[in-house]
DNA sequence: CTGAAAGCGCTTACAG
DNA sequence: CTGAAAGCGCTTACAG
């Protein structure tokens, strides 16, 4: 069946000039039929379907676009397709779409501005008619042509830097708040914090809700228990390890994301001391592990939903002032939260 | 800054008719700056890139596909964005797409057939250059027309069903012998199997995978220890409950995938006896459990890595007979599959 | 009920 | 070095 041969390649596909020759009818009668338009005879309909079969048509929607000038599709910009943190925020996000009849087009910024900005500029430059973006840069001001021109745009996770626009998160201030306030509640005095690098929203805005919580209970926070970077697990390990040693050693743990909580967990396990600790996102099989792990957690697939809808409801014409969506975070309590201080 | 009003939205984006009016140059002049083509005076250049910027001019990628005939564009079908499973693979064809100078456009085919087919058809309609789909059905006819009329397709994951293509495939088979020929080389005879549902060609190839082993060992395999269906969590346990216990109850059990084993890990922790596990597929944190998880690993990265090269192989004009490739598993041993058989 | 003409925003092929 | 005309494959607006 493999009927594929070198000449009868793409640019040679039947268009609907084609149908309407074979068809014997006119360009806007075999426009009426694919489209499903009234207004034409059973029969005319029927020699048209005919054609279209035997000549193995298909619209080409890039050319309907061009013309209608929506293309039903979307644009994501998102860290890391492989991450599973925002698997669950790719698929709501998909579903969304989907349900407003259009195509999704994703791409990972790997962190990296220049390419989140690449990234987005060339799903403008398809005329997608919405973007949503998980900001790996803070300065978005190469978006406002754009916006301006009419692509709906929604950032989602992080803040946009320097330009108005909607935005959807997570409490990430009031969940680290939250789960150091819980450890504290625990009776731990020194409770150290490790998190992503400083120039990512989410990552100083826990840390903040980790110092609010501190200052709460009247406990200092020493220089050395607080570490922002990089996520690599040889850089959150050594953080750790450093936290868990010396004369005034951590007795529990903050961890600023699965990444970190994950490498915490391996250092832990394998620490002379029991050290207590809570991540900020939660994970498969987090309750699995013994004991298990307590978590901030966020909700991934509601966060795209949320930020999938407001774009919709402005291509759908809504006009309103861009708005900051603020989800709230929920406590899992599982066991490695609830330790008591190690004695030291 | 929000500049954004009702009457200035997608439609009346400035167009290199606009910017050649302003620049005061004809149409072709701009098409020349814009896509850096030579013979331009840096004066002339000057004035247009000006305009350019004045009025926010994107060049219209669309309306330029639509002449040039290439949409620099791949479609991927898989089975759903937020399986972690099919994450790294995503983000493999991603980079390689991207390498390539390549956008990608993805949906979820949700294990519904009808769907994959209307997500790949959409996708041909937008004229992808290529398309990579994880099959759902088993019948890919549909996309006959397509690649007879040069959308390049490769499969991967799974074979397509009733048409020759390019097929990108793990050794399910060979993958799940030698994790079953593990538990037997650690004494066990009595071996359960649960699996994803018999129309998933990795279910069945896994479970004659299984059957080969016991074969080989001479072991017979009976009724009740084998149970292909769904993956929710209910069913699995279901199967993995009744296979624990009863007259004779199986010591060990092979996964059939990534969802069994995770629900597998949670009934054996409640069982009355341990039992031995092998899972097909590997999964974060599955040395972090106790006992660590042996597991039957698939590359999936490099199972879309491999899928997208072929892909753009045959984009670069490489014309072949369809192949089919199939990459090695690896077993990774943790101590779940070296636990004795319990005494009964 | 049906179709010819114009146009969406670009690029191609050609002429000056 | 520069640009006017034709065309990519559709849809829109209009006429018969």
């Amino acid at each position: 069946m493999a009927q594929t041969s070198p000449q009868y390649r793409y640019g040679n596909r039947p268009t609907m000039k084609d149908v309407a020759a074979r068809a014997g009818v006119g360009l806007k009668t075999v426009s009426r039929v694919v489209n499903g338009e009234p207004g034409v005879t059973p029969d005319t309909e029927r020699r048209v379907q005919d054609a279209i079969t035997a000549l193995g048509f298909r619209r080409n929607d890039s050319a309907r676009i061009l013309r209608k000038g929506r293309t039903a599709s979307i644009g994501l910009v998102l860290e890391d397709l492989a991450d599973p943190f925002y698997a669950p925020l790719n698929r709501a996000v998909e579903e969304v779409a989907r349900a407003h009849g259009a195509l999704l087009i994703n791409g990972s910024s790997a962190e990296d501005p220049d390419r989140e900005r690449e990234l987005a500029l060339a799903f403008c430059a398809r005329r997608v008619d919405g973007l949503i973006v998980i900001p790996a840069g803070d300065d978005h001001r190469y978006l406002e042509p754009e916006i301006a021109a009419g692509i709906a745009t929604v950032f989602v996770d992080r803040p946009a830097g320097r330009t108005a626009a909607d935005v959807v998160l997570s409490d990430s201030f009031g969940g680290a708040r939250d789960g150091v306030a819980h450890l504290v509640a625990h009776g731990h005095r020194r409770i150290g914090f490790i998190g992503d690098q400083p120039h990512i929203h989410t990552a100083t805005e826990r840390l903040r809700g980790y110092r609010a919580a501190m200052r709460a209970a009247g406990l200092p926070v020493e220089e050395n228990w607080v570490s922002l970077g990089p996520t690599a697990p040889e850089r959150v390990r050594a953080a750790a390890e450093a936290m868990f040693s010396g004369p005034r050693p951590v007795t529990a743990l903050f961890a600023g994301n699965n990444r970190v909580t994950v490498t915490a967990v391996r250092v832990i396990a394998a620490a002379a001391r029991p050290v207590a600790l809570v991540g900020f996102d939660d994970f498969e099989l987090a309750d699995l592990l013994s004991p298990g792990v307590t978590v901030v957690a966020q909700d991934a697939a509601r966060l795209g939903r949320t930020a999938a809808e407001r774009l919709f409801r402005r291509l759908d014409g809504v006009v309103e002032a861009p708005r900051r969506v603020e989800l709230p975070t929920r406590l899992i309590v599982r066991g490695s939260g609830e330790l008591p201080p190690a004695e030291s």
